[in-house]
DNA sequence: CTTGATCTGGAACGTATGGTAAACTATGCC
DNA sequence: GGCATAGTTTACCATACGTTCCAGATCAAG
């Protein structure tokens, strides 16, 4: 009975996520999106609800391939405190591979929308809570291995990692010297040294 | 013969810094500003000449108040790791005592501006750049008094300090959870201690 | 092939945007 | 007091915004 959608709905929504990531929220248009996303505005409002429909829709589809990336990076590490280090080599080698300054949609989204938005807000303190867990969870699992000393505070450690690991992304959106951001890197290493 | 300004330059430009700075730039829409800063259309633009020549001395009127707190700050405490521990409080405190999710208007604009206009990110980057060299000078000088050991890396932890900092005040933007923001500044202790 | 449900693309809507132009008002020197 | 200068106010402009709507295309079942 029904026609079929013609366009991929996971398809559109990656290409809508990297709009909103790359520019952010608000200085996207709806023109912007049917333009990047190859179907027309009527099939967007159809689907998707409203530009803050799809603009969630596009968070929580980041947050699933982020998600992903992040057990691929863990699951082809040598130990948990390699792990750690991979994490902050990997937001570095974005902006030296690709040359994209476009950072973390998560923590950009933070920035833009998070204060004045409590639904989003929930969303990212969630990712940013998940985030300080996996740092705590290889902490403690590096410790019992013995290639993370005892005294270190694996609470203590894991917030800090994740605030350096905001700043460095927060960094790498204006300033793309590579010396500040390997000294971040650095610093995360001695923290679980 | 001309008639004079009935505004303060200054007053204006702290009205718009603040409402800039809680809401970024592109949400922040000229009849707001109209409305906060309590003139006319015609006397914004003709002073400031558009929406982005206003932004822009904002964002410099928020460097030099920032500034200026900054070495208020350093000339009140009592040696250099303190000072270095004031600047976190501060930023803890913005949150406690005003419950303000504002955050810091630099970091703000680093991420909303900095990754698709230069001239912000020269801005932005620059303050950057001061902030790491105070930090750097106050170790320096800490080791100096012989209250941080002579083993910590100056410049190093001076760009981590600043990555902290910077990944504190975003963390304040979505989740006030103080025990998470308590735990980077112990962090920050740590590291000159 | 017809039918009916669904999808599509673009036209159209009302509103709000950043910016401008011009009339009006106040100031201080001659 | 006139007059040039500059500040203020108001109305307005063209455009761009997010959203809605609808005519036509496309499919699957009967």
């Amino acid at each position: 009975m029904p026609r079929k959608k013609q366009f991929e709905v996971d398809d559109a929504l990656t290409k809508a996520m990297r709009e909103f990531w790359g520019h952010g929220y608000h200085p996207t248009s709806m023109q912007d999106l049917v333009d990047c996303m190859g179907i027309g505005r009527g099939s967007i409002y159809d689907t998707f609800g409203s530009k803050r429909g799809l603009f969630m829709r596009a968070l929580d589809h980041y947050i699933k391939v982020y998600t992903s990336e992040f057990q691929d990076m863990l699951a082809n590490s040598a130990s948990p405190s390699e792990s750690i280090l991979n994490v902050f080599e990997w937001a570095i080698a974005a902006l030296v591979v690709g040359g994209s300054r476009d950072g973390c949609f998560i923590i950009n989204t933070a920035a833009e929308l998070a204060a004045h938005d409590d639904e989003v807000a929930e969303v990212v303190t969630e990712l940013f809570r998940q985030t300080e867990q996996a740092f705590r969870a290889l902490i403690e699992e590096g410790q019992q291995l013995g290639e993370i000393p005892p005294t270190v505070d694996a609470v203590l450690t894991a917030r800090s990692l994740l605030s350096l690991y905001i700043g460095l992304r927060i960094l790498t959106r204006s300033n793309p010297d590579l010396s500040v951001l390997q000294a971040i890197k650095s610093q995360a290493k001695a923290l679980v040294s």
